[in-house]
DNA sequence: CCACTAATGTACGAACTAGTACGTTAGCTA
DNA sequence: TAGCTAACGTACTAGTTCGTACATTAGTGG
């Protein structure tokens, strides 16, 4: 180490507030997802980063605010994802299919996403409903899903009397479980559902379960 | 109400070891609930109860293993239900419709334990994977499903490639996610998935899905 | 009915934790 | 370059929280 690293400043104390606040949303991320809202501690936070504990208040206001902030930044980069989804050019099986499987990279590639998710909904979602960035926002996704949908079944070619919502449901659902209860499952029942080697296969499983809901045989209904 | 309640004893003291540790498992497993592992809070937990703090320490040994002692009550209850399924007399496709009810109805039922689940992983499943009871006990509708499993494929009326393990996961997410990200997808989507009013619409999904999948028409594969 | 133990209650302490009062400085602007 | 303000650091406190030392009593076996 002779001297790569920091641009030897008189006090090594540089400003730059937008830095300073993407690191402590940064670690913030990670305690919060390591070990819950309550479990996490602001010390512990602070410590982690270049700053103090004074700025976490000096810039959020507190653990709550910090909290939402955490939550905020990580469903903005799920939107903006969805965003770039490019499908619709696919015939609808197959768009379908497509979508599935980048819900399931993107929950995969998230883990921390999916633990955050998982600690609001045990705080029953109140930052969410304290936040107005995250109030106003639908899904960038259920629109593609909406569009595919109904192209699918105007074609008759998906039988199931689905809308966007719930399909996005279902879709989440598989690809959540299998991330966020990977820990209870494993040690219950032996099985590692983020094991890489078994990575396809699940991917598979899930576009099949889905196209297969979808476009199901429903005569003797 | 006039006087049924307690037997007047002359300073309220009863001793009965099984029903206060009955008691504080109640109150701790609606506690750790509603505000996870860290968020509990000991003495809260003791306050709702009829004994003291002290007893918790007498009889669990910590806030960890009280923990531990919740979670393992908590998968008896589900286990318990699980043996009293009676579906094998049905024929498999009709079995496995049963079976998925049954796992969404209890879901429904026990939110409490949903959320215990949750928060069991946040912790990386360490109490279970610390617990000699909750290490060794295969889940009794696994071994259901695979009698019901190799039954239909072995008729040819199942065609896809998966064992227990995997549909028991495909069914429990979709149980589970529609419980525990309830507060979450509702504020975000604006659509309750526990609302009464929609139950039976998601029972069915469900049934639709699963046997939509195990019985779809894979010529083409 | 006596003695002994399981069961229970009270009071307290050491460590932690969110939040703040107060002081300092970098770097831009006039 | 003087001065002003946003950005930052230190030190502290008030309140909380897990856990325990010590005291007490119900109920049972002999």
């Amino acid at each position: 180490m002779t001297s790569v690293e920091e641009p030897a400043r008189p006090n090594g104390r540089i400003r730059d507030a937008a830095r300073t606040q993407a690191e402590i949303l940064d670690v913030a991320t990670q305690e919060f997802a390591r070990v819950g809202f309550a479990g996490a501690r602001v010390d512990e936070i602070a410590a982690r980063t270049r700053t103090t504990k004074r700025m976490i208040y000096y810039y959020f206001g507190g653990k709550e605010q910090l909290f939402t902030a955490v939550l905020e930044r990580a469903y903005g980069v799920i939107r903006e994802a969805e965003q770039s989804l490019d499908v619709e050019h696919l015939d609808p099986v197959a768009a379908i299919r497509r979508l599935a499987e980048l819900t399931f990279d993107h929950h995969e590639q998230h883990p921390d996403f999916i633990r955050l998710v998982s600690i609001e909904n045990i705080h029953g979602a109140e930052h969410i409903a304290g936040s107005e960035k995250l109030g106003k926002i639908g899904s960038p996704a259920l629109d593609v899903i909406g569009r595919i949908l109904e192209q699918g079944q105007r074609s008759g070619l998906f039988t199931a009397d689905v809308d966007a919502v719930d399909l996005h449901a279902m879709i989440s659902s598989f690809c959540f479980f299998r991330v966020a209860n990977r820990h209870t499952f494993g040690a219950l029942f032996g099985r590692d559902l983020v094991d890489p080697a078994q990575r396809e296969h699940y991917r598979n499983m899930l576009g099949d379960m889905v196209i297969a809901y979808l476009t199901a045989d429903r005569a003797a209904d």
